[in-house]
RNA sequence: GGAGAAGUCGCGUAGUUGGUCGAGCGCGCGCGACUGGAAAUCGCGUAACUACCAAACAUAGUUCGAGAGUUCGAAUCUCUCCUUCUCCGCCA
C-alpha cells in the first residue's frame, strides 16, 4: 500500500512501477483513483462545512434553551433538520468514496527499489551469488520421502488417511532432526541479538489484510468457520500484526524478533511433480525473523537478514545461492526481495528454502503502525521479514547433502547437542 | 461456557438529571524562571487522524474500546459486538 498523496503527486512514477511489474491491467486504476480522490476531498470539505454549521447551531440551541428562549430554539432546530438530508447524502458519499479509494489503493503495488531487476516472472530472477560448492555424490540419491522412509522417519500414507493430501507424520530420528533444526535456528538468531517469540497461530481478518495482499490471502489463508480468525500462513503475520494501531517510541528501534510457529497454507494452484513429499504442504513449521526499523536503515537490515540465512545453512554445510526476485515476481507489498536456495544434489539444482523481503512502509501504513520521532513527529517504520529455517523443506536439502550410499545421514556438529549427541542416523534394519 | 464489574488524552483518575467536555486533576514528559550547579519550588506547554497549505501556524471536521441508534446536540441514554478483571464451570 503506497501513500495516496505520493500517487497524487507522482502518478507517472506509480504507472511506470506498474509497468515494471507487468501489471498493465492496473494502469487505469491510477487515474481512476486520482479522480475519486479529488471527488472524495471535495465531499469531505462540503460535509465538513455542513457539520460545522450543525455544531454551531447546536451550541446556539443550548444557549437559547438555557435562556428559556424556547421558540427561537425550535426555529433553529428546524434549520438544522432541514440540512440533514443534504448532510447525510454527503456523508454517505464520503464513506463510499473512501471505501472505493481504499480498495484500489490495496491493489496498487508498492514502489519497487531501483536495484530490483525488471522481468515478468520468476524465470527472470537473477542469481546473485553462490555460497559453498555444489556436490554430486557418486551414487543415486533417492527422492526425499524415500530417504526418510528408509530411516523410518515418515508416514505419508497415515497422514493421507487422517488429514488428506499435503500433510505428513514425521517419525523417530527425522522428527527429532526436525525439532533440532528449529531449536538450533532459534538459538542461532538469539545469539545474533534477536528476541525469541511464540506468537498466536490464529489472527483476525483485519490483521491479515494488513500484512498481505488480497490475492495472497485467497490463495493461502485458512479461515476458522464462524469466527473472525484465520490460521497464520507464517508467523510474520502475527509478528507484524503485533504492531497494529501502535505508536512505537523511536528509541526502541530497531525491533528484531525471531518467532516460531506452525504455518498453514492452502497452496491453491497447480504444482509440479517436484513439489510432492514434504516440499509443499498445508502445514509446516518455521523459525522466522522480522525487523521493524527506521526507513533509512531498512536496506542495511535487508542485507544483514538474508546473510543470516546463508550463514545458517553454511553452518550445516549445505551449499546455497542468493536469487534476487525480479519485478514481476515481487508480491505487491514488497520493495525488494530475494530467495535463498539450497542445493539439491538429486535434482542438480537449487530450490527455495528462505525468502527475505523488505516491505518498506506498506505494512506499516496498512496496520497504522507509527513511530514517534524525537522531534515529536510521526512517521511510518519499515518492516522486513525473512525465513530463518522451515524444517520440512530444509530437511530435503539436509538429507540429500548429508546422505551416504548406505542410507545413513551425517549429523553436523552444530546439531549434535540437539540430537542427543548422535553423529549419524542410520536406516532401520 | 455461566454470573458480575469495567473499558476516558503515555500512566492513574474525574466525568453518572445529555449542551461552556476533546475532556478537569495528579504523575510522567518538554520548555522557562529561580540556583555556582542540582534537588525542591513556581510558570507555561503536553493526543491522533483528515481537509485547506509548498510547509508551519491558524481554521474546520472526526475520534472518550468498536459499530449502530435516539437527539438540534452524546464520554454521558439505547442496542450489538470486542477486550480486561473477579467468581463459577471446563480443561492442556
Amino acid at each position: 500500500m503506497i501513500d495516496i498523496r505520493f500517487l497524487r503527486e507522482n502518478p507517472e512514477i506509480v504507472k511506470q512501477n506498474i509497468r515494471n511489474k507487468f501489471q498493465e491491467q492496473k494502469l487505469p486504476l491510477v487515474d481512476e483513483v486520482i479522480a475519486l480522490d479529488e471527488e472524495y476531498r471535495a465531499a469531505i470539505k462540503a460535509a465538513n462545512d455542513l457539520r460545522a454549521d450543525r455544531n454551531r447551531y447546536s451550541k446556539e440551541i443550548g444557549n437559547l434553551m438555557r435562556q428559556g428562549k424556547k421558540d427561537e430554539a425550535e426555529e433553529m432546530k428546524k434549520k438544522v433538520t432541514d440540512a440533514d438530508a443534504q448532510r447525510e447524502a454527503l456523508e454517505k458519499k464520503e464513506t463510499e468514496l473512501s471505501e472505493k479509494i481504499h480498495s484500489i489503493m490495496m491493489v496498487i503495488p508498492n514502489i519497487i527499489d531501483k536495484s530490483v531487476p525488471i522481468g515478468p516472472d520468476d524465470s527472470a530472477n537473477v542469481e546473485v551469488e553462490r555460497f559453498g560448492e555444489p556436490r554430486t555424490p557418486d551414487f543415486d540419491i533417492p527422492y526425499h520421502t524415500e530417504i526418510m522412509e528408509k530411516l523410518n522417519g515418515i508416514d505419508m500414507d497415515a497422514a493421507g488417511r487422517v488429514s488428506g493430501n499435503g500433510f505428513y507424520y514425521l517419525m523417530g530420528d527425522v522428527a527429532r532432526l526436525h525439532e533440532a533444526v528449529l531449536a538450533y535456528a532459534r538459538d542461532f538468531m538469539i545469539d545474533r541479538g534477536f528476541t525469541f517469540c511464540i506468537p498466536p497461530f490464529m489472527i483476525h481478518g483485519n490483521v491479515v489484510e494488513g500484512v498481505m495482499s488480497q490475492t495472497d490471502m485467497d490463495a493461502m489463508m485458512y479461515k476458522i468457520e464462524g469466527e473472525d480468525l484465520y490460521l497464520i500462513g507464517t508467523s510474520e503475520h502475527s509478528m507484524i500484526g503485533k504492531y497494529i494501531d501502535q505508536i512505537i517510541p523511536e528509541e526502541s528501534l530497531p525491533h528484531t524478533l525471531t518467532s516460531y510457529s506452525p504455518c498453514f497454507r492452502k497452496e491453491k494452484g497447480a504444482h509440479g511433480i517436484e513439489e510432492r513429499g514434504v516440499y509443499r504442504i498445508h502445514q509446516f513449521e518455521k523459525q522466522e525473523m522480522i525487523v521493524i526499523c527506521k526507513p533509512e536503515d531498512s536496506m542495511a537490515w535487508y542485507e544483514k537478514m538474508w546473510k543470516y540465512s546463508v550463514e545458517l545453512f553454511r553452518s550445516l554445510d549445505i551449499p546455497v545461492r542468493q536469487l534476487e526476485c525480479c519485478s514481476g515476481d515481487l508480491a505487491d507489498l514488497k520493495v525488494k526481495s530475494c530467495d535463498i536456495e539450497a542445493w539439491s544434489p538429486r535434482q542438480q539444482k537449487y530450490f527455495e528454502v528462505c525468502s527475505c523481503s523488505n516491505m518498506g512502509d506498506a505494512q506499516a501504513r496498512r496496520l497504522k503502525m507509527r513511530v514517534k520521532g524525537a522531534d515529536g513527529k510521526m512517521y511510518l517504520p519499515h518492516t522486513l521479514n525473512n525465513t530463518v529455517v522451515a524444517p520440512p523443506r530444509m530437511l530435503i536439502a539436509f538429507l540429500e547433502n548429508n546422505l551416504h550410499a548406505d542410507g545413513s545421514v551425517d549429523i553436523p556438529e552444530v546439531l549434535r547437542p540437539y540430537m542427543g549427541g548422535k553423529t549419524v542416523i542410520t536406516p532401520a534394519k
